[in-house]
DNA sequence: GATGAATGAGATTTCATTCAT
DNA sequence: CATGAATGAAATCTCATTCAT
């Protein structure tokens, strides 16, 4: 009895081990330049192990993807516990997508790619809806939160969906610029300038 | 003597027809996805003669940037024409950015990996130079039009560097969004978005 | 246990399937004109299979000569056991290089491009460096036994290395001649040829 | 009536300005290396330019190679005049040998590939077989040369045929080594080493 | 005659995936 | 379950030769 159960655990351990590899990897290359090979040997396997795991190639970074956004929401989802003013609970999401991507930077990176690229990749359409309900599900929660401050008189600008796009936009932009180097080329730092634009944009749409 | 005009013409315009080609291309996949076959096919030229106009797969694609790079300056450069006031210069520097996005899509998909992919990128240190350059003079144009702003006590906010980047993220996240469809999905208009978005930063950063 | 073994066996086995087909390849054209696939087709397996056994074809061309210099070096040494004078010596030395020459030529038209070509492959330093010190180590092997010979007072003729240079130089050349088909062509005999005219030399160096 | 004349000039001088690039570069790298643009641009001709004047790349190849033939046995005819003594006479073919390989070194590398690379080497029968005419003429100048002094009495060693062979064979293979760096790398001297190496032979084959 | 842009077959090499053990 | 050697399609790039001007 207890022997399925270690086997169990020991299979989930070794796929757990194959994705800390690959999104290592997609952290330092680009998807199309890391190959199975190196995830095979990063993870201790032999190539073929990793077809035991995961169907293909895109499985494993789908399923990178997959991780990434339960983090993500896991995140907004504590960082919104207790917070009740508006102005406090966006910031509180904002800070939750900035430590998301300080300290999950290599889920990041994978994620930039979701949507973009995905047409042409190869996925089960099962692994596709979960990606797509999940990735939702975080605008989801922004948007709620744009209007129930809206609805409470704490937010202005009109359409609580636009509102909460151009927050998402201004840090998925800052963190795509850091992220390619420009910030650290002009001597701009990351935190400081988020909470600049935070406050500005909070100024720009309070009630 | 009007052979050799035309020839250098026919050349002109073959080379323009190869980047052509490619940038349709890069827009519908990743620059790895991209054959150099597809692209013959493409431009109705054999393989071989795309060597004769680049010296490889990367110097197409580099090229690629540098023009977008080019028109994206440009775009600025006649838009701050006139504008006296740093709002409207802000906001004329927002547009164009939208305009390059919306009718120079496809450059645009090519810059977005700017940065993120070059370390792998094998380009003649010359080109390279260049595209770094003529990146660097649209981000110093925002900086300047801030810095101007600033001193006219026309805007607050401290660093003028810090300003100058979180609106180019604002607008660089805004269209990364729309790129990948988020917008569509949810019936968010890009163009609304952004006006809403730039009027919310402007009253938060007014002096 | 058995069959790791004969993994290794076989593994051991299809290299020198390589090697054979690669080396036979070589004797028929130039180096440069065998292609990656003839040697796969010739050795029955995937192109693919080639790099896994060699980094690439060069490798595989500075393998066999590396291989074609042990069996030299080995017939060399066998050939001097037991052979005290030193005329005998030298025409032991001599028949070795024939030996090699008539039951490995395949190795010996690998070998005569060493040198001649070498500053255009692009081999490891490490392979280059092993095949540099076997090529010397035959050069080195002649040398000695000019120079006891004329310790001993066997031979006269001033320098061991000039002398050992011409006798080499003489059997190289007689086996370029042959190999180009010009004894066959005129009907003369390469043993009986080289037979005499190591007597020959072997009168004028005689002391 | 003149303008046909030096048009024949000038067509004639063309032709040897790209046969004197193509030696220059068949010199330095293997006839393979040398691409036929190269040619083109060191004759400062177009490439179409070399079909009018040779038929193919081989068509170049092979010219060299005769030009190399008569060059030689121009020197072999002229060293031969008013020599009487056997002896005198061969070290003059020899020494003709040595200061082609000289003086005319570019065609050296040229000629050491006939016969082994030509079955490859797609010639017209008519060029090859002029080829092989004057590359017999020298063999048989030398044969007949140690025929003469076998008549005279002068020189021993059986067959006349043979002993050309072993001669042609030494100077060919001294110059093949040191052709090849051995010399150099060993602090051998060409025309010393030679000079003794005939010097042995004679005193090995002398009547 | 002269040009040189264009061709396209063919070379080397890579890597996701399979399958016999 | 795990292995990893083998596969082979596909990618990039080269270069002798042609042909319209």
């Amino acid at each position: 009895m207890g022997v399925k159960e270690r086997r169990k655990r020991e299979k989930e351990q070794r796929r757990q081990q194959i994705l800390d590899v690959a999104r290592e990897l997609c952290m330092r290359k680009s998807y199309f330049e890391v190959r199975m090979e190196e995830i095979a040997e990063g993870a201790e396997v032999a190539i073929g192990t990793l077809y035991l795991y995961f169907q293909n190639k895109d499985e494993i970074y789908a399923t990178l993807c997959e991780e990434g956004l339960d983090i993500l929401n896991r995140l907004i989802e504590e960082a919104l516990q207790e917070k009740k003013d508006s102005q406090a609970r966006l910031e509180a999401i904002g800070r939750s997508y900035l430590t998301f991507y300080a300290e999950y930077g290599s889920y990041y990176d994978v994620l930039s790619f979701v949507g973009m690229g995905f047409k042409q990749i190869g996925l089960s359409r099962e692994l596709e809806t979960r990606i797509t309900q999940k990735s939702d599900a975080a605008i989801a929660r922004l948007e709620t939160v744009v209007r129930e401050g809206m609805e409470a008189g704490e937010i202005t600008g009109g359409d609580s969906k636009e509102v909460a796009f151009f927050l998402w936009g201004l840090l998925e932009g800052l963190i795509f610029i850091h992220r390619r180097g420009y910030m650290n080329a002009w001597s701009v730092d990351l935190a400081s300038t988020s909470t600049k634009a935070m406050d500005a944009i909070n100024r720009g749409i309070s009630g």
